[in-house]
DNA sequence: TGTTTAACCGACTGGTCGGTCGGTTAAACA
DNA sequence: TGTTTAACCGACCGACCAGTCGGTTAAACA
């Protein structure tokens, strides 16, 4: 049966309307007025939905952003069972995605974290929840690569885990203020290297 | 002779103050009527050294952040004749000045490159000239450090002086958004432990 | 089919904020 | 000391934009 009226769909078209435009031209940035454009709603569709703008944006990040990270993150950890061989693939593939973009707009994450995390307390909390997300994901992967013998055993997860995030937010943020997404392979290239000299000794031999 | 109005000073003291608020808030959540009250001057005032909020912000960029760091850039590299060692030492410094910060706002540059540079052409320009120039300046540091023997003469100081203040961001970024300067100092550790392998062999002899 | 309700509509409002403009005053200079 | 000019003042304007609210309509259900 064909509905004309869907409020889950609706919601999250909203919600996808609003991704986009933040991603654009950030939170502050975004106009409530586009969205409206862009998902052809009236403004009391969306106030319906959601009580205010900011309550848009908080959404974004708990359902679009949180959601996002963790689709990508399992894909590439179960196609490669060393959790340093699926981060340089992912890289690569990120480098890869983003060569040929005319306006790179960075990484969604990091730039909503630089726009908002120090501004907004609401913001923060529900950035650094997905940082933290991300960050457990990857020390869970990396102490799965210790066990299995993949992963120097004197490294500290924890620590390994938030520099390696870091600098990928870092190396999408350089790319993103040269406007040159096309230094992401170099980029990414070097940070590899730093990966590879985490991975154990043991398989030299 | 004691003169009530310094037109030099006064443009100067609004470039400051606009510094701060950028910081604080963000070009767009930077408000003109905040820089009047910190400045104690009239509105009329503002608007004769700076035609409208762009110029202003644009002037930021070219008069405070290219300054700020080329002042601190040349006095580690003053001090420190390795280039390697310069960064590290510089690298320790900022944690250390931002270990007990109450709200930790990251990178100056690069919260205002996360913001602006895909949105407005004017900011991506000035910006991008200040990541050049200190790219440029670390390019140069690097190739003085290979032709005196203290840096690898395999890595290519381009790739490699990129990799390094995208990773520097990345990190002030993700201390940023986790609000725990107290992070830094783990996170600088892992980019010097890094840095460290850059170091020519030939010491080790 | 009548009733209820939730989804959706869109004109309007109220506050915010960048920017203007006619004026005033300090400083420099003749 | 009179004149000119640039520095500075601050009331006002108008555009923009988040949010409101009384209404309308589709869908579900009795």
């Amino acid at each position: 049966m064909v509905t004309e009226r869907n409020a889950e769909q609706t919601r999250a078209r909203i919600l996808e309307a609003a991704h986009e435009e933040i991603y654009e031209s950030g939170y502050q940035g975004m106009r409530i007025e586009t969205i409206l454009q862009k998902t052809n709603l009236a403004k009391g569709a969306l106030y319906h939905h959601f009580p205010n703008k900011l309550a848009l944006g908080y959404a974004v990040v708990d359902e679009i952003l949180m959601v996002n990270f963790h689709n990508i993150w399992n894909e590439f950890i179960g196609k490669f069972p060393n959790p340093l061989t699926a981060m340089q693939e992912l890289f690569l593939w990120k480098a890869e995605c983003f060569r040929n973009e005319q306006r790179f707009k960075g990484c969604p994450l990091n730039n909503l974290n630089q726009e908002m995390a120090a501004i907004d307390q609401g913001f923060h909390e529900r950035l650094e929840k997905v940082m933290a997300s991300i960050q457990q994901a990857i020390v869970t992967a990396l102490e799965g690569g210790q066990s299995k013998g993949d992963v120097r055993q004197d490294i500290k997860p924890a620590r390994t885990a938030m520099f390696i995030m870091a600098s990928y937010q870092g190396i999408m943020g350089a790319a993103k203020c040269m406007q040159a997404p096309e230094l992401l392979g170099d980029l990414f290239g070097t940070l590899n290297d730093y990966i590879d000299t985490l991975r154990s000794p043991a398989h030299s031999f």
